[in-house]
DNA sequence: AGCCTTTATAAACACGTACATAATAAGACG
DNA sequence: CGTCTTATTATGTACGTGTTTATAAAGGCT
């Protein structure tokens, strides 16, 4: 067989950690490492380009291939439907609604996802547990202009969170992860106390330019993310 | 001009947004699509495979593609060298060395990360200013065995983090997420009271099955990580 | 010297063909 | 009737060729 795209990246990537082409080295142009692969040049291009997308080397027109620097690989990560995620570990998945009412959009969250003044927003609170601990906390806005059937479902039964992926195609995304102290209504549903640090994660969404939901998810206590590079 | 592998990606999001294809539908095979827009095979291959990359749809062999019916969109984020993530914002970087020591990795390490027993570790501790401000506390070890050369060098100048991503190659990488609440020492690095929630990032490198380093990077009060989708 | 315009070059993109591979469906056979 | 084998089919991978596009570098102009 002859070299597959696969091999080339994993030869190139040999050579790098072996420091024939060290950070910031120009490698050779896709036709000369045909030539020596003994492949066509859309293999090599094939090879480099992922190997682009892995954040391993640079490429640019004319300039020619080159070993990144500073290698930022990026890490990817997927949001998983908080269910799958519950479910998975083995432990059963229960969701409940607390709130849910319709409001008009407060300025805090017009300011924040440019909704104009006077708009409803159905705002919504629910806890979602692993077994009997509490998981996470959700605390969810949904723009009733882009999103109105929201208005008639009840959410008694499904999760904001997954009605919405269902339902609503969103063409951008936004992620915010941090800390933050429990308050203590927070820690009461959390089941901990006043001050405990909470992984929280604010998730925005676009429909077109146009905002579709934004949500604040608050983390058991411990809670980690974890991800693979 | 002909297709390109980009409108028929878009045409292809634009179908599924309009639930031409909803969720879970079987779309095309390659040869018909080809044939509708004109192209190539390998052209709708392309963009089919990248928008698998997207996690937008799911393909098998024989089976066909299909629209993902839980669309779990993959965030991509990069970990920056700290220095340029600071001098990115216009503050200016500085770096301070606060201990440096080798030692013998100590049981909880070696339950982390699989060192043998007795093996030596240097370890650093270091903070990040943003102009006169913390930025990040860390806190990191570095297995001697993996990386001999550490051990003749002074990190007086340079952070183990920089140092490291440009001496030694890795293969694999673990990055944890989590809030934690300042203990009163690295409140006091950071610069805020005896419990803040800090956003915390564990990092551990592999080469090769072998661990080259565990790092324990320890954020100001209100760091937000932001990423989009 | 500094600025603008070629020009050569290397990657980016596309085409059409061919074969490989996995998974299913259909048929042969005990 | 169930199991094994054999088509069939859709994606996966690869090839060789050709065209397009960005851009660094060289050359020309003010």
């Amino acid at each position: 067989m002859r070299s597959s795209y696969r091999d080339i990246k994993a030869i190139v990537l040999t050579r790098i950690r072996a420091n024939i082409w060290p950070p910031g080295a120009n490698l050779p142009g896709e036709i000369e490492l045909a030539k020596e692969f003994g492949c066509a040049r859309a293999t090599v291009n094939r090879a480099m380009r992922e190997l682009v997308d892995d954040g391993i080397l640079e490429r640019k027109r004319k300039a020619g291939t080159k070993v990144k620097s500073s290698p930022t690989r990026r890490a990817q990560f997927s949001i998983p439907i908080i269910r799958e995620e519950i479910t998975n570990t083995g432990a059963d998945y229960r969701y409940v609604l607390l709130e849910r009412q319709t409001i008009t959009a407060p300025g805090w969250l017009r300011s924040r996802v440019e909704i104009p003044k006077g708009q409803k927003v159905l705002h919504l609170r629910c806890m979602h547990y692993a077994g009997r601990n509490p998981y996470q906390f959700e605390d969810r806005w949904i723009n009733l202009a882009a999103v109105p059937n929201a208005a008639e479902y009840d959410f008694e039964d499904i999760g904001p969170n997954e009605w919405l992926v269902r339902e609503v195609p969103f063409t951008d995304g936004e992620l915010v992860f941090s800390a933050t102290n429990a308050s203590s209504e927070i820690a009461n549903f959390l089941n901990t106390t006043d001050g405990t640090a909470i992984f929280t994660i604010e998730r925005t969404t676009w429909l077109d330019k146009v905002n579709v939901t934004y949500a604040r998810l608050y983390f058991s206590r411990d809670y980690k993310m974890t991800t693979r590079l």
